[in-house]
DNA sequence: CGAACTTACATGCACGTGCATTGGATGTCA
DNA sequence: TGACATCCAATGCACGTGCATGTAAGTTCG
């Protein structure tokens, strides 16, 4: 019957949509609060500091974009607002000057590495 | 050890936040696209189609608000598009003034009705 | 009663987002 | 080489959201 399967999966959405926004309003909070950063900020510095480890890490915006849930022109913004606070560069690729390369400063890293416990942290309390 | 149970949870994460941003966006253009609602507009016709099936159904915000992932704000203007596209009627209550009913309206009915083969179409796409 | 508190809802405001567009760089093909 | 399509990123714009506040109605307690 519809109506079986019809519930089944409004069932399963609205338990996606509790856990995500339980979890990102979560986030969002003890970020803002603690670390001065947004949520797709704080995944931004997440993806460069894992594009590469050790150093300053690099990574061109359609790569950030790929692996991010955000737009184009989000993303575009996102970056900025992380440009302005000094957290990332952004430098202009010399094989492909339409590209973007971005890379994580001393303080992006740093601040990273602070908000990083506390992210962890929630998602431990929501999916432990 | 604290690596492996933070990429696990992150796993978990990742996951919930693929499956939500999919299942939210494509609900969401469906939805404006065939029937000119938004997401959390269609969630409120939902809700007040259970909240009475058969009659007119009706409620007050603060049901909604309980039922719903949003703020007071945010669902006071929700209803307030509703109520301005005629799904929706805002009725003071008797007993308690500061109180809203709502109520919906035939097109509001109506239109749930032609909404929600979509909805449960893009869920059980995600879902089934 | 009446003053202080609480509750229900609306509204001003700032902000992040997506869509559409723009501008500049690259690629393609005749 | 020149014309045209494609691609990358930034920006104008509209919109929905949350937070803080306002307003009006109810409640409590002396």
């Amino acid at each position: 019957m519809e109506a079986v399967v019809g519930e089944d999966v409004c069932a399963k959405w609205s338990e996606t949509l509790r856990v995500y926004h339980n979890t990102s309003c979560e986030l969002e909070n003890e970020l803002q609060d603690g670390h001065d950063l947004g949520l797709s900020e704080f995944e931004v510095l997440k993806i460069l500091s894992r594009s590469c480890k050790g150093a300053g890490g690099k990574a061109k915006m359609k790569e950030l974009e790929a692996e991010m849930y955000l737009s184009q022109s989000a993303l575009s913004r996102t970056v900025t607002r992380l440009e302005k606070d000094g957290l990332v560069t952004r430098a202009t690729c010399d094989f492909d000057r339409r590209a973007n390369f971005l890379m994580l400063t001393p303080a992006g890293r740093e601040r990273y590495e602070a908000a990083a416990p506390t992210y962890r942290a929630v998602l431990v309390r929501h999916f432990a």
